[in-house]
DNA sequence: CCAGACGTTGTT
DNA sequence: GTCTGG
DNA sequence: CCAGACGTTGTT
DNA sequence: GTCTGG
């Protein structure tokens, strides 16, 4: 997960973010400035910028650092394959368990530090299909993605060489429709946990590993309230939004600003006009976010909502009924010509244009909007009695609470306490017998067939979750964890916290004793391969 | 003491 | 480098 | 992370 | 399939 991250802000426009962000202002040196260059498709092994400390200044500098973490123990070149496998860190190989990992533990001491990014992409996949999304801070903020970095000497090189790796999670509740892991995030504007986490001299401990958590940040954002006129009231979001991007993005060859704005793909035009044909509503449409409580104004940076629904400072997120097919028409006109929606991202826009002005032209847009308009057509004559969709995802909600979900759970991988595996374990095994019995009681709800047909039935409501994203930003999302309350990730630092009913799938065993139960897979290639990696070091 | 491991993701 | 296992 | 390449010998 | 390149 979190193969890659978009970067598009100037030098002065990171400086200008950090000094809002850090608790004190970073020294204005930047290492490696000239290395930096902005892109929308930064993929492993390439510079980005990182805020760290410098314990020479006593203050915080901006780094460019290579992605792919090299220990500093490494003296050769680590093969390929080594290098894209440290792009990473689980949040669990960092905590000191009964099973403490010994390779970051440098790193996670002394060298933590924060990857500023925009925000970072994530493939679904839906069997060989793997579609793009994107996934950025509401406000517009730069997305500050813990990350622990080490200083390696390799032989032959005459620098040092500075490489970096982002840390990842379990996915919030918000996101786990799309991917099962999330990078870790620091509230932007929680100076003491980002100092912190700065804090070279501060060893691990439980107040940092409880910061390796889902991103559970909501802001504030004013609606206005349709069935009280004029009513104005405070409803909390989800601080992250997610929508799908144009495929361009996979081809890291390729680079533009569009890459980060919403695309509809006209798989999904299909899906996304049952939206807007939505009957049988009432009139109590769920408002817009019209101004943004943080310190980011929304024209600071290009909001996705504006962006796509037109955001008219007046309220409603839905559309009127004859806004309904202007937004249409601009969500078609995006998808065919890209035209850049306001004045800031021209600007950047055209930033962006003169710095890549010599890369080779993207073809033009191949899309069928004929079709779609056709659609459209459809749709408004359908029409007539169009009402707003309240939520589209009224349905969702028993995507989270699927008890298929609950199985398995990683959650208490955290706790470090003596038991704690095997609370784990035994928690697993007690979800094993459970399905065990759901196989033996309903073998008909475990035959293949419903179970594709189950399956389908999810991916479509992924789907529409998906769409509902991409064009609501994260109202839709939000929405759903108003009707599971319990926050997945937001893991106490307890020792003893029973696993939460809502856990995500586990999709690793926990290290260590339990991991010696079962046999090992006959990976001795790999096995090898890992080993070279840490011998080419020693072996000069 | 020395030897050996040390990582992630995606598959199903 | 640093931790575990023998 | 995804896309794209993946070979040798002998000749000039 | 597997490895490298970006």
């Amino acid at each position: 997960m979190c193969g890659r991250t978009a970067q598009g802000l100037a030098p002065a426009q990171i400086r200008q973010q950090l000094d809002k962000t850090l608790p004190s202002k970073p020294s204005d040196s930047w290492i490696g400035e000239e290395k930096y260059r902005t892109s929308y498709n930064v993929a492993p092994t390439r510079y980005q910028p990182v805020v760290r400390a410098d314990s020479k200044t006593n203050n915080y500098v901006v780094h460019m650092m290579k992605w792919g973490l090299i220990p500093r123990h490494i003296k050769a070149m680590p093969d390929y394959n080594s290098v894209l496998k440290s792009i990473n860190a689980r949040d669990d190989s960092l905590f000191m368990g009964p099973t403490g990992k010994a390779m970051f533990s440098h790193s996670k001491n002394h060298k933590r530090c924060i990857l500023l990014a925009e925000g970072f992409y994530e493939w679904r996949r839906r069997g060989k299909e793997r579609t793009p999304f994107y996934t950025k801070r509401r406000d517009g903020g730069l997305m500050l993605m813990a990350a622990i970095y080490d200083v390696a000497q390799i032989q032959g090189a005459e620098e040092p060489m500075y490489t970096y790796a982002t840390i990842t999670t379990n996915a919030s509740p918000q996101l786990d429709w799309l991917h099962d892991r999330m990078p870790v995030l620091i509230p932007n504007h929680d100076h003491e946990k980002i100092c912190m986490w700065l804090d070279p001299n501060l060893s691990w401990n439980s107040t940092l590993e409880a910061m390796l958590k889902p991103c559970d940040e909501f802001m504030e954002v004013e609606e206005t309230d349709d069935s009280t006129p004029g009513g104005k009231s405070i409803k909390k979001v989800y601080a992250l939004e997610t929508y799908q991007v144009d495929e361009k993005v996979n081809s890291v060859r390729n680079d533009s600003p569009d890459f980060v704005k919403p695309w509809i793909s006209s798989s999904n035009k299909k899906t996304l006009n049952r939206f807007f044909i939505s009957k049988g509503d009432s009139g109590s449409s769920p408002a817009a976010p019209t101004s943004l409580k943080a310190d980011f104004k929304p024209e600071d940076h290009s909001s996705t909502e504006q962006v796509i629904l037109k955001n008219d400072n007046t309220g409603s997120i839905i559309p009127k009924r004859e806004e309904a097919e202007e937004i249409k028409k601009e969500a078609v006109d995006r998808t065919q010509q890209q035209v850049p929606v306001s004045a800031d991202d021209a600007q950047r826009d055209a930033g962006f244009q003169e710095q890549e002005s010599k890369s080779p032209k993207r073809e033009q847009e191949d899309d069928d909007d004929g079709e779609l308009r056709k659609v459209l057509e459809l749709s408004r004559q359908e029409d007539a009695d169009y009402e707003p969709s309240a939520t589209p995802l009224e349905t969702t909600p028993s995507v989270l609470s699927s008890p298929r979900r609950v199985s398995g759970g990683s959650a208490c991988l955290r706790v470090d306490s003596e038991g704690s595996v095997d609370l784990l374990e035994k928690r697993r095994k007690e979800l094993q017998q459970e399905d065990e019995e759901m196989k033996k009681e309903h073998p008909d709800e475990t035959s293949k067939s419903s179970e594709t047909e189950e399956q389908e039935k999810k991916e479509q409501e992924e789907l529409e979750k998906a769409i509902a994203a991409s064009l609501n930003g994260a109202e839709g999302a939000s929405e759903s964890i108003y009707h599971s309350q319990q926050s997945v990730g937001s893991t106490t630092p307890k020792k003893d916290a029973p696993p939460s009913p809502t856990m995500t799938p586990m999709k690793r065993k926990p290290m260590g004793s339990s991991a010696a139960a079962s046999p090992k897979k006959g990976k001795s290639s790999q096995d090898s391969k890992i080993t070279s990696f840490f011998q080419q070091a020693n072996s000069t």
